[in-house]
Parts: C-alpha cells; structure tokens; sequence
DNA sequence: GAGTATATGTTCCGCGTTTAGACAAAATCC
DNA sequence: GGATTTTGTCTAAACGCGGAACATATACTC
C-alpha cells in the first residue's frame, strides 16, 4: 500500500504498459535463462503472442539472443531458447580499499570473466585516477575477447553522493568531498557509477542470480572488517535515506559508556567488532588505544587469529567468541529494527563462522523481540565471492533490468 | 532502481494504465481540492480529454463529486470544482491502550466528525469486542448524519498480524494470539483493518493531508508513553518486515548492560525515556525496580512531572533532561541506520518539548555520523491530534488512495 | 510411412486507453 | 456586440493487450 506523493508521481503513458512487461520479460529471462517464448507466456499469464512480441523487441535491441533449439520435453515443436545477450558486452568493478585497490571484469550478468587485479591505493584522488585509467585501459586492450565496456562501477568505503558522483567523506582514505566520478567517466569515455562498499555488497546480493538461492528484497548485508559497512534493501529496493547515509549499523551503539570508535563517537556496534577491536581484545589492549601497532603484531590478522584459535590458543578463542557475541548483540538491533527476510555476513570473521555461529545465535536470542527475530536466515559471504567488486558490477549492469519507476 | 522479483511480480494489462492514472487523480483531488479537470490535465501533464474520461470514471463510482463552479481567475469558463466525496461516508477509528478505549468517527479525509470517547479498557478480548461493538453500533445510530460506514480500524500496542487479523503479542494487554479483526467484522458486519499502534502513527503522518506541511515519504514516528513505539516509512510505504515486526527501535539498546526493560532484555531505549523511566528517575529509584508505585506516586504522570520542572522543581527538571538526553541519543540511532527525511514524536514528553529540545539536539549532533544527521527535521505531534486514531483511520481510508502493484 | 496429437511461434482483429486536435460553451475584455 | 480566452467534450489515430486462428515442428500410433 504506497501512498503516490502528489508532488512527485509519474503518470502511466501509451508506452508504460508495454514497459513494464518487457522489463518482467527481460527479468524473467535473467532469472529463468534458458527459456522459451511460450514458457514466459506462461510464466507471465498472458498470450503467447504478447510474450512474442515483447521478445522481438528485446531481440531487436539486442539485449537478448536465440540460443539453440531446446529438446522437446513430450511431442511438439521443439522452443527455442532465449538468453541474456551478454556476448561481447563486459562491465568493469572497482573497489577501493584504504590499502588496495581491486579491479574486476565481468560480463553483463555478473560473470566473472577474468582473474581479480589489485593494486596499492595511493590515496592522492588524482594520481589513483591515472592509475585506474590506466589499468582499465590496459585491460580493454589486453582482452578483446571480452567486447565493448558497458560501464564502470566503483564502491568506495564513505558516504557518496551518487547523483553527484562525488566522494563526500572516506575517512580512511582522507578524503572529503572529492570528485570521482566524472574524471574517471571523462578520462575513460564510459559511463562510470560510484556508491558506498556496504551498499554495493547489498545491491550484489540482491541482483545476484543463483540457482541455489532466491534473492531476499528485504535483507541486510554487514561486512566486518576494519570497519563494520552495511547495506539495507526493502522491497528490492537500495535503502538511500534524505542523504544516501542510510544503513550506518556499524555506528549504533551498544553502550554508548563503551570504546571509542573511529567515528568519535563511543560504543558504536563497530567498536566492538571490527577486526581492530578483535585484535586488540587478543593482545590485551585497550579497545580504545589508536597507536600504531608494533612490528610484532602489525602483519597480525584476524584469519592468523582465527588459526591460533582453531589450534587451540584459548586466549585467542576468547577474543572470538567476544566478537561473536557482540555481533549477534548488534545483528539483534538490525533485526528489531528492520525485521529483514536475510541477513548477509561478509568478512574476515566468517571463515570462523563454524565456531562463532552457536555463540552470534545465542545473543540473537538474547535480544530479539520476538521468536521469530532468533531464526531470521543468516548467510555468509565468503571473500572470494568478491561481493563489494559484485556490488560494483551491479551498479552498471542492475539499471537495465530495474522495474519502470511508475505511479 | 526496484528489482523485479521474478517469483512474483505483477504483469501490465490492458487496464493498467488506466488504473494507475485513475489513483493518480484521485491522489491529486485528495492533495489539490477543490480542483478542476483541466488543473488536474496540468499537473498531470496529459491532455484535458484524458483527465476528464479519468474523472468521469471516478464520478460515475461517486468517489468524488462536482461541487459549485469556481470563480474564473482570468477569462473564459468558468471550472467546475472536484471534491472527494466524503459526504454520508464515515471511517471509525479505534485505539485499544492498556487502561483506555478510544473511538473516533472521521469521513473519508480524516476529518474528526464527532468527540473522542473513550471507556476502561477490559482486557477480556471477548468482552472488549462486545463492548466495542455495542459502543460502535450506538454511535452509527444515534448519528444518522455521517452517514455509511465505509470500515474500522483498530490500533492495538503489540504484534500484529494484520493478515490474519490476529494480535500476535501485546505485553500490556496480556494477550497472546488473539483473533479480533474476525470477531469485529462479523459482529458489526463492516469491514476491520488491525495494525500495531506504532505503525498506525507513521501512516497517519504519512497520510496526513495538510496544506502546512507536505507528508514525508520517508520518515519515522516515534511514540513516547509507557513504551516507545515506532513506526517507519520508507518510498510512502510502511515498512513491515518479514512478520510485521519491523521498527522496533524501542528494544534497540542504549547500553547492553543498562536498566532492565520490559521486554526482558536490558538497556533497551524504551528503558531509558519511556514515562515510567523518566518518573522512576525523579522518584530516586532503581530503573529496573518493577514493583507498583505507591499510593503517593501512583497517579503522577509526567504531564505533572513537567509541570514541576516548569514551575522551578530542578530535582524535576534533572530527571527530564536526563530523559532528553536519552531521547536524542536514540534518534541518533535511528538518524544513523535510516537516513529519513523527517522523525515525528509524540507522547507525553514532548509537551515540554521548548525544554528539551536542546538537549535533544545536542545528543543528536554527538552520535549522528554527519553533519546532515543533527539537522534532521524533528516534527511534535501534540495529543490532541490523536495520531493512533488517526493512523487506525487511515487503515481503512488509505487502500482506496494506493498506488496499484505493478511489476 | 502416413495420419494424428501436441507444443511452439506468428499473425490478425477486437477493444481499451492514451494522444492529438477540433469544437462547443462560458466568461471577460474592449 | 465581437474578439479572446479558458473549460470541458468529442472524434480520430496510434499503441498494445486479449483472444483466437494458423503455420510449423515434433512425437506417437497404427
């Protein structure tokens, strides 16, 4: 039941019907490929002359392709099979990191389509944009296989202004109100989108098209690592809030009494379960101490951690399962808060997830309202699915097979 | 940028169009009324025949009538003015609190048609209905003049499914599982709508038609009593969740290890501004303390509490500020993980709202992660404007104003 | 191997709805 | 009283779904 804001509506056209039925159709075919023209009718519920029609004009705009003659399952001619018309089309992810910077290609249904390159990030704006002009130029060239270059997508972890396709603040990387965008867009000649890391990982799980999996529209996705970024989609749709800020979880407090955080603030969800604080649980510091670490402990990470505490260092055991405990304790507020159908885990702490998940459950219970908030699904993410160069990706490819705004 | 779920969608039919520009219009008069065909034809942007088929469609459903012909601002003919008709057309709204019922008899626009009356409040569901029905069936028939009733909404504090039409879990009331949309229906013999009173409020807000202030689409209203309800708004929808139990930013926890809450967790928001938090403050006692107030503080309200802090009381105006400042550190929270364009509060506490507001604001700008966080619109809702009733109203009035599901 | 049954994909026409423009009605200005 | 302007209605064209017929292709049966 959507209220249609009478400042802002979009009324329906002669066109808009047809429209809609051919981004169902194109979506249809995304999720459902391989698949015949009669089948979509019947998915559909409408004539398979309707559904007919609409296939030639995504043929026609080449957006799909005739594949070969499927086998007929009882008598009959046999369909012919529609896919994704992803030949000869890729699409570039970027995903900017405070220490490296990582480059992705794939085609236009998320394919990866060849190795993940990275590189350091020099955080001077300008001389990282020479770089990725570089190396993404470099790589069209290289690969002519993979054909023409739909876009570039590129996450960032701060708050963006993606309208303006500017960087407003990525505390990491010091940077505040830089221009990304349109440089990049300029130097390369393509279309080029950028957006918040944890709201790409978000975007990429729920465009992410697995058999095994039916995309959730109503899921968060938190990624803990040297901070903790999230994601929120409702109704299939990117939570942006008044400023694209919204889904900041890593920034609720626990206890407000609690260490500080890298926001300044104290307490935050964050400050109890990024990497850093793991770390420092384990060497005894305090939360709050933002030295330097030393050399001994400075190549330290959180999957040595994870090692040493599945070898049975019991001090290391510890610190994970705190972390654990905490994360379910925040995972709670996102569930009392949003109530969402999934809830995506990435990170360096999940490859624990064997060991911490009883303990994350556990506080789960604690502190949702209601039982059905302990069994909401969770799901890990696993690093190699990439999912922040997969949100990139899907920042340039998803447009294309979103529904008509409308109403 | 809406995915289409590709398991459930809604095809475009011959009729769509149609449909869409239909709720279009009559979204339009609700804003714009009295107005004309050809004003609707402008804001539209579609030709005066289309707006005028539109409109004749909706006449001949008497949803809206042609009133007195206007007054021509320039030359030429003179419009005829569309109204919505709610004449002779009546929405019952109902709010069933832990120690009181109230009703309220609107037309269709939510305009109050007769006095708020209220009774004890029976926690006996079967009894409740009775009384509630008795009440209803009088007030029909004692006042002739406003008219059908076109349905009653019923806002209940606790979980809801309004589906099924069943409170799942409503503490105060001590219920568990009950049925009473089913009950209602069939023994008034209209039609019952039941939600959570929390959510009831957003809709009201979001529904509102006011020429002072143009409704938010995305935005969250916060309800301070005995508890702290809530109620989110996201794209002019209301958020729900899986089970409908999203928005439970009460339970959203200050300090895990904070005062005990009703809930049975700790720390929980509720626990720290809720008015039995606010006035346990002022008594000296322990937060957590469950046990019944005495007989001196058993009928001091916070209206009082504020009275005293107005009149000078700084043992008084301590415990407000106290609660002040927890407030606005939980709308830190809620700034934080949804960005929303503007926060609604209602409740007791914020008549002293020109006192705290500072506090408010400056715990605000301490958690809020940008600068844009601390001057999120913050709108008081007074009593008087009965928001549960209001949203309980619009239960019933709003489905007939929705956008059609499409895609 | 011919005939029959069944499934796919195309084509044609009907009808509802927007789009465009003409026209009548009503009011003001000169 | 005539010109001008605005509202509201009406008609024809274009567009696209809805339904059904038709051609095509395959498998089964005798």
């Amino acid at each position: 039941m959507r209220k249609i804001n009478p400042h802002d509506f979009k009324v329906a056209r002669r066109g808009t019907t047809r429209e809609i039925n051919r981004q169902i159709v194109l979506n249809l075919i995304r999720a459902h490929q391989p698949i015949s023209r009669a089948d979509l009718a019947r998915l559909m519920n409408v004539r398979r002359g309707v559904a007919s029609l609409l296939v030639s004009e995504l043929l026609s705009e080449s957006l799909i392709f005739e594949g070969a003659v499927g086998e007929a399952v009882g008598r009959g001619r046999r369909p012919t099979f529609l896919y994704i018309d992803s030949r000869e089309r890729c699409v570039i992810g970027v995903d900017i990191r405070a220490s490296r910077t990582y480059i992705l290609v794939t085609d236009l249904m998320g394919k990866q389509l060849g190795v993940v390159s990275s590189f350091q990030t020099n955080k001077d704006v300008n001389a990282l944009t020479q770089e990725l002009v570089r190396r993404i130029k470099q790589t069209l060239t290289d690969y002519k296989e993979i054909g023409v270059c739909e876009g570039v997508g590129v996450v960032v972890p701060g708050m963006v202004d993606p309208a303006l396709g500017r960087v407003l603040h990525a505390p990491t990387l010091g940077w505040r109100d830089v221009s990304l965008r349109d440089p990049l867009a300029a130097a390369l000649g393509l279309p080029v989108h950028i957006e918040n890391s944890g709201k790409a990982c978000a975007l990429a799980q729920l465009w992410a098209t697995r058999s095994d999996v039916v995309a959730s529209a109503n899921s968060v996705f938190v990624s803990v690592s040297d901070g903790v970024g999230t994601g929120v989609v409702v109704n299939g749709e990117l939570l942006r809030g008044r400023h694209n800020t919204a889904g900041e979880f890593g920034h609720v407090p626990l206890s407000i009494d609690g260490p500080r955080c890298s926001c300044g603030a104290t307490g935050c969800w964050e400050a109890y379960v990024s990497n850093l604080a793991t770390l420092s649980r384990y060497f005894g510091r305090d939360l709050a101490d933002a030295r330097p670490r030393d050399a001994e402990t400075a190549s330290f990470t959180v999957e040595d951690l994870i090692a040493r505490a599945r070898a049975g260092d019991a001090k290391a055991l510890a610190a994970i399962n705190s972390t654990a405990r905490y994360l379910g304790l925040g995972l709670a507020s996102i569930i009392n808060s949003l109530d969402p159908s999934r809830i995506y885990i990435g990170g360096e702490i999940t490859t624990a997830w064997s060991l911490i998940e009883p303990i994350v459950r556990g506080a789960l219970r604690e502190r949702t309202l209601t039982d059905f908030g302990g069994t909401t699904e969770i799901h890990i993410v696993p690093a190699e699915e990439h999912p922040r160069l997969r949100g990139a990706v899907a920042l340039v490819a998803a447009p294309a097979f979103a529904a008509p705004m409308v109403a």
